[in-house]
Parts: structure tokens; C-alpha cells; sequence
DNA sequence: GGCATTTGACCTCAA
DNA sequence: GTTGAGGTCAAATGC
């Protein structure tokens, strides 16, 4: 089964397919987007316990003797407060280039945030990937680091909290995918293994989801004589309290899944986990909505306090994905849902978002048996993902940014129109994939409360994967390598938070790195082009130019050589 | 003692 | 009606 997580070869010394920059700013990040899963924690050190054989000892086995252990470096304390203002000495707008304008660039929506794509999940930090990559020659097993994507689902792994479990599953997935990464990433580097020792999932559980791990393997590896009762147990990366209330195992799979219930008083939510032998989640279904706001984060603050986390915690995602929700699903989600610090205000969002789409729905039938619901509801979406049974839905992408977001999905946007909406004075860029026959679409527009941030809508999925960039062979690297990130499951919110501005845009270069020179093509394909594009001399120019529209316009030339609905749509929008 | 987890038994539903 | 799978309950157990 190509399960977005369970296909990925998790075995802890093989070559961490994503690789962290040693920089602080990687490190603040990613800290950032670990958090929580402490259920997992829990549930991990159950099963630990029974075999006889805690889980750091298991890895210890696999990895032999020579990998440090993760509790053998205590995660430092890192800032989380995003600053109130974009200061980035990175990147500033020049004179005479608003922000609308640089909105009006797909590019520029792309590359800038440290955060995990709306749209496939993907890591801004591959960017990092691309350069180094390139500096390493681009090694077979480099690539596999490009294969990094975590899903705001949101979520999600975020895991978002999928409201309805159908839709944030998909974060959540990625929410494990990225974990599992994370701890595999550790295993090879030291200095990471430091960083990781908290996920959050993105999303509603965005991410959220967003994700699994299998950090909280790295939390259960860094801690594991802390005690439960330490751990905050019932926190979920989703960020809401979940109790265990029973276990089953199901046929046809080895994994067991357990099933939990939302701790909140009179709350119908329930969730499935699915996890692997190694206690990795293999799925993670959600079901009802929450009637309540999900529970602060202090009482993680505190008790990651004693475990030397708290800093690094402040909600979890919407999920992501999600998770991710809320976006994933995230999640995981977003989870990925996803749901990292950044990403707390997308959950109600999102649940919003999914309490309307359930309301909404015709399918929706609150007599309908739980399970004969999560089956239908997994079948219609019509977004059978191996081993996922939910799906987030309409997403919306809220990223609040420095000056610049990039939204960092890989995919080709072709812009087709742009309108003042109302309410909103700043212009709303509307594009829509290139693939043919893909009918994602998304707009962009500034929010009008705050120039800082980017709100982002994507609607429809994508049917296909994320294409590789033309002109650079490695920028492909960079993108999600199966379509299980690809699809926009319609429209998940997540607020991403200011402390992307926080992170120093990478002083990367295409020159320095020897890479090809910038070129339309990474305009296209944002997610190819990365962070080095700021410090990239032609982009830099780009950016700094008085003309930079007229240079918009030249690079996107392909734009206007769109057929004739584009002009059609953009009559109409404009 | 309180709370969460475990786990076997029971219930529900669909084939 | 039977059977099997999935979901839930609740007593036992652990922290």
C-alpha cells in the first residue's frame, strides 16, 4: 500500500530524506513546528513497556552504537515570539514596490515563509535542500531530502483536526511522513536531534498534522524516564485532550488502532490512530466536530516545561493540516495539520470551515452511524489515498507574513485574473494550475487588517503530481515526490505565524552555489526557486528595481501567451 | 485517590 | 439467521 507514511522506509539509520541547515534559523523552525503528540507518547511507551524494550533502545538496535541518542542533548530554549514587525535585514521592499505589487507575483508568494506549503506541504527549508544539493552533488540519496513535506494539515499532520475525519486525514499522513523524517533526520545529526524533540501537528490538527513520529518517539527517546503524567498525556498534536478508550485490532493490518474520545466535557469528537509495530501512526481518522474551542496551550507550556520543552510549544496546529486540520493532516493533521505555534488561529478557522461544510453538506446525516458514515464519507471524497480514509476539505490558507510570502507548493500557477474584492482594497491575484486538465485554482490577496499577511485560497485538488521545474534539474528535488501532498483538498485556514519573518531568509545563491541563473521557469515554479531567490543577484535586482512590474510581466510572459479563456476570466474579474 | 490506559467482552452493522 | 469486522464499554491496572 503507498500510504502517504507507512511507504516511507522509516528504518532509523537510513539516510534522513530531509536535511535540516544547522543554521539557527532551521532549528527554530522546525523546534517550532514540533510539539505535542504526547498521546502518541503515551501510547508508545505502552506498547514499549510490554515488549520489554523501550523504543530508544529498539532505535539504539537499529542505529547501533555509535548514534547518539536523542535524550543525549537536551533541546535548547528557543524563541517563539514572532516579532510584531517584518525587520528582516534579508529582504526589504524597495522604494516604489508595494506589497500588492509583490503579490501580484506568484513568485513572491512562494518563497519567502518558512512554511509548510498550502498547497503540497512542502517545506520552504527545501529550498535549502535544492542548494545544498547542488553543493553535494547532487547525490542519489540527497534527494530523498527533497521528499520532505509537511502538511499545515494541518495540518496536519496536522493533524488537523478533521472535523470530520474524512478531510483532515490526508494532513495527518504527512503530519507522520514529516516525523518520521524528523527522527530519521536525528538519528544522523546531533545537532538536529536537539531541535526535535516536540511536533505539532498542523491543523485543526493540521497538520498539522501534520506528521508523526515519531516526534513523539523523539519525545519518548529524549525523555523516557519522564513521567506520564509529565508528558501531558492527553494532549494530542491536534491540541485538543483526547482519552484512550479502547483498542482493537483490525483485520487485514497488523497495526492495532486505538480509539479516543475528545476529554472535553459533552464533546462528541472522536479520533482512530492506527499505528505501526514501531509505533508509528499509519492513520489517523477523525470524527464529529468539536464543540468547544480548542484547549490553550498553557497546560503544555507547563508541563513541556518540565520535560525542557515548553519553549518550544504554543498550540498546536489547525492538522496540519492540518492538518491538516486542520490541514493534516494532517493535519496532521495539519498537521498536517501540521499545526505548528504559527498556525493556532487557522483552527477555528477551520473548524469553522468544517463545521459549514458538514452543515452544508447533503451527505451529512447526524443519525448516520459513525462508521458507515467515516466509510461513505472516505469513499465520496473520491480521495482514496492508500491507507487515508479522510480528506480535508475546502481549504483556506491564511499565512500571515513578513512582507513577502512565498507559498512554497511547486506546482504551476498561471495567472488569469485580478480583482479588488470587497472589503479588501489590496487586489486579489487569481491564478490557476498550469497542468492540464487540473482544475486547482487559487487567489491571493493581502489581508486588508494587516499588509503582513497573505491570505491565500486554493480550491479544487490537484490530479497529478507536482511537476518538476524546467530549467534546473534540481529543483525538482524540492518537491513532494507522490501526488499524496498534491491535492488541495479544498480550503483550510491556517494563520501562519510571524516568526517566519523571524528566520533569516538564507543568504543562499544561485552564484554561490553554482546553480542555473534564475530563470522564468523558477517564477513559475516557486517552490523550485526556494530562498535563494532573494539573494539570487538576478532576482535581487528583480526585487529592487523600480520596473519590477514591467519585469513581472516579462518573466510571465507565458501568462499572456494564455489561451483566450484566461482574458475571458480576467474580464470578468477585473 | 484520581485519572488515563489496557484489554477482554459486548454491541452494532453489513455481507 | 449467521458470521465476522469494527466500534464501544467497563473493570482491571498502572502512573
Amino acid at each position: 500500500m503507498a500510504s502517504p507514511t507507512g511507504s516511507l522506509e522509516t528504518s532509523a539509520n537510513s539516510r534522513p530524506p530531509f536535511s535540516f541547515s544547522t543554521s539557527p534559523f532551521m532549528s527554530t523552525s522546525f523546534s517550532d513546528l514540533l510539539a505535542g503528540h504526547d498521546d502518541n507518547i503515551s501510547i508508545n511507551n505502552n506498547k514499549e513497556n510490554r515488549g520489554g524494550l523501550s523504543l530508544s533502545d529498539r532505535i539504539a538496535e537499529r542505529t547501533g552504537p555509535g548514534v547518539p541518542k536523542f535524550k543525549s542533548i537536551p533541546p535548547p530554549s528557543l524563541p517563539i515570539s514572532p516579532p510584531p514587525i517584518f525587520n528582516s535585514s534579508y529582504f526589504a521592499i524597495p522604494p516604489g514596490l508595494s506589497p500588492s505589487e509583490l503579490l501580484d507575483s506568484p513568485v513572491l508568494l512562494s518563497t519567502s515563509n518558512i512554511l509548510p506549503s498550502p498547497t503540497t506541504g512542502t517545506l520552504p527549508a527545501q529550498a535549502f535542500n535544492w542548494k545544498r544539493n547542488s553543493q553535494q552533488g547532487v547525490k542519489q540519496e540527497d534527494k530523498s531530502f527533497s521528499d520532505f513535506s509537511f502538511q499545515p494539515q494541518s495540518r496536519p499532520l496536522s493533524m488537523i483536526p478533521t472535523e470530520e475525519a474524512s478531510r483532515g486525514q490526508r494532513q495527518a499522513w504527512n503530519y507522520e511522513e514529516a516525523s518520521k523524517q524528523n527522527r530519521l533526520f536525528s538519528s544522523g545529526n546531533d545537532a538536529i536531534k536537539s531541535e526535535i524533540t516536540n511536533y505539532q501537528s498542523f491543523s485543526p490538527e493540521i497538520a498539522t498534522l501534520q506528521t508523526n513520529t515519531n516526534s513523539n518517539e523523539i519525545n519518548q527517546m529524549n525523555q523516557p524516564q519522564v513521567p506520564q503524567y509529565l508528558r501531558e498525556s492527553r494532549r494530542s498534536d491536534d491540541g485538543y485532550n483526547w482519552r484512550k478508550y479502547g483498542q482493537k485490532q483490525v483485520k487485514g493490518s497488523e497495526n492495532p488502532r486505538s480509539y479516543y474520545k475528545c476529554t472535553y466535557p459533552n464533546c462528541p469528537t472522536k479520533k482512530k490512530v492506527e499505528r505501526s509495530l514501531d509505533g508509528q501512526i499509519t492513520e489517523i481518522v477523525y470524527k464529529g466536530t468539536h464543540n468547544h474551542p480548542k484547549p490553550q496551550s498553557t497546560r503544555r507550556s507547563s508541563s513541556s516545561s518540565s520535560s525542557a520543552q515548553a519553549s518550544q510549544v504554543i498550540n498546536p496546529p489547525v492538522p496540519n493540516e492540518n492538518q491538516d486540520p486542520s490541514f493534516v493532516s494532517t493535519q496532521v493533521d495539519s498537521a498536517a495539520t501540521p499545526e505548528n505555534s504559527s498556525i493556532s488561529v487557522g483552527d477555528d478557522e477551520f473548524e469553522q470551515s468544517s463545521q459549514k461544510t458538514k452543515s452544508e453538506g447533503d451527505e451529512f446525516d447526524e443519525d448516520e452511524p459513525d462508521a458507515k458514515r467515516w466509510k461513505r464519507e472516505s469513499e465520496n471524497e473520491g480521495l482514496s489515498v492508500p491507507g487515508s480514509k479522510t480528506v480535508r476539505e475546502p481549504r483556506v490558507v491564511v499565512q500571515t507574513t513578513s512582507d513577502i510570502d512565498i507559498l512554497d507548493d511547486g506546482y504551476r500557477w498561471r495567472k488569469y485574473g485580478q480583482k479588488v474584492v470587497k472589503g479588501n482594497p489590496n487586489p486579489r491575484s487569481y491564478y490557476k494550475c498550469t497542468y492540464t486538465g487540473c482544475p486547482v485554482r487559487k487567489h491571493v490577496e493581502r489581508a486588508s487588517h494587516d499588509l503582513r499577511s497573505v491570505i491565500t485560497t486554493y480550491e479544487g485538488k490537484h490530479n497529478h503530481d507536482v511537476p518538476a521545474a524546467r530549467g534546473s534539474g534540481s529543483h525538482s528535488m524540492n518537491r513532494p515526490s507522490t501526488g499524496e501532498s498534491n491535492n488541495h483538498s479544498n480550503s483550510i485556514a491556517a494563520v501562519m505565524p510571524h516568526q517566519n519573518s523571524r528566520v533569516p531568509i538564507p543568504t543562499i545563491t544561485a552564484s554561490q552555489q553554482g546553480q542555473a541563473p534564475f530563470t522564468p521557469e523558477m517564477l513559475q515554479s516557486p517552490a523550485s526557486f526556494g530562498f535563494s531567490g532573494f539573494s539570487n543577484p538576478v532576482m535581487s535586482n528583480y526585487m529592487n528595481h523600480q520596473s519590477s512590474q514591467h519585469h513581472q510581466d516579462n518573466l510571465f510572459s507565458r501568462t499572456k501567451e494564455e489561451p483566450r479563456e484566461d482574458l475571458f476570466l480576467e474580464s470578468l474579474l477585473c
